[in-house]
DNA sequence: AAGTAAATGATACAATGTCTCAACTAGCAC
DNA sequence: GTGCTAGTTGAGACATTGTATCATTTACTT
C-alpha cells in the first residue's frame, strides 16, 4: 500500500522525497486523526530536520492526490489516510466520536458514478446531535 | 426560525444578546457557509462594534447549541445555519462541490438513534473523488 | 428600579498557516 | 558513475486565525 503512495506520486509528477516519505508514514502508522502540528513533531523522527513549511505544504498535496483526508474535528483541521469511507457519530455536546460500521453510502457510490461522471474514491458521512449522557446534562445541569 | 435560536439559547441558559443576534443572523441570511472573519465583517454592518473575540465565542456556542455547523472547506473552516443535512460531492483535484439530493441516510438516523441512544440532529455526507473535467486533466496535463 | 452574574470589546498573546529564497537533491541524460 | 536542471526543501519572516485577560457594560431576575 505504500507502494500505492509512490507510484501516485509518480504519476502526478512529483518527486519521491524523505519529507513526502515521512509525512505520509507518520499518517500511515497513526491510530488517529493528526493535526499538522502534531505531524510535523512526529515525521521529525523519521527525517530529523523536517521543516514545518514542507508539513504545511505536503499535506494538501496527499489531500489533492487521494491519499490522505482531511476532517475537521473539534479543536481544528485533522489528516489522516484515505482508505475507503469514514462512518461516525459525532455529539455536538461533548465532542465524543463514536465509529460506525456498515454505511448506507455505497451504493449510492455507483449511482452519482454513472449520474455525475464523478470518479468517486471515498467518502465521508458524520451524523451530528447528542449523545445520551449529555442529552440528561443539558436536561438538568444547564 | 428566529425563534428556534433564540428559545435554544434561552433553555440553555445563555443571555440574547445584540451580539448573538448579528453573528446569528449573519449565518441565516447568508447563501453559503463563511469563515469567522467573513461573519465578523457582514456582522459589524448590524451591531457596529461587534468584537473579534465575541465572534469567536459565539461560532462554537451556536455549533454547541446545534444552531450552527463547521464544515471544513478547502481554505479552512466556515460555518454555516444547521437546518437539516448537507450532501454533496467534493472533487479533491479542484475543490468543485456539487450538491446532491435524495439523501439514503436519513433512514440509517432513526436506527442510530434507537441503537445507540444518540438523538440525532442532521448529518453531513460528502463523497470525495475527481470530477469528470479533473480526471481527464490527471489523465493528460501532468 | 436595583443588583448581579454573564457577556462584551479591546488588547495582548498564542497558535496556525503562508510566502520567499538561497541551498539542496531526485531523477534524468549521457 | 557524473553532471545537469527543475522540483523540493528548510529557515525564517510574515500573515492570518484563534484564545486569554480584564475592566466595563448589560440582560435578566427579584
Amino acid at each position: 500500500m505504500s507502494a500505492g503512495f509512490e507510484t501516485r506520486l509518480r504519476e502526478a509528477g512529483y518527486r519521491l522525497t524523505p519529507a513526502r516519505r515521512a509525512v505520509f508514514a507518520v499518517l500511515r502508522q497513526a491510530s488517529t486523526p493528526l493535526s499538522a502540528a502534531e505531524v510535523w513533531r512526529l515525521g521529525r523522527a523519521r527525517h530529523a530536520g523536517l521543516g514545518r513549511a514542507t508539513v504545511y505544504r505536503t499535506l494538501p498535496l496527499l489531500v489533492r492526490l487521494g491519499l490522505a483526508r482531511a476532517l475537521l474535528a473539534p479543536g481544528g483541521v485533522r489528516y489522516q489516510c484515505s482508505e475507503g469511507g469514514t462512518h461516525r457519530l459525532v455529539c455536538r455536546g461533548c465532542g465524543a466520536e463514536l465509529p460506525l460500521s456498515g454505511c448506507p453510502a455505497g451504493a449510492l457510490a455507483q449511482e452519482l458514478s454513472e449520474k455525475y461522471g464523478y470518479l468517486v474514491e471515498g467518502h465521508l458521512l458524520e451524523f451530528y446531535g447528542l449523545c445520551p449522557d449529555c442529552q440528561r446534562r443539558m436536561r438538568h445541569e444547564v
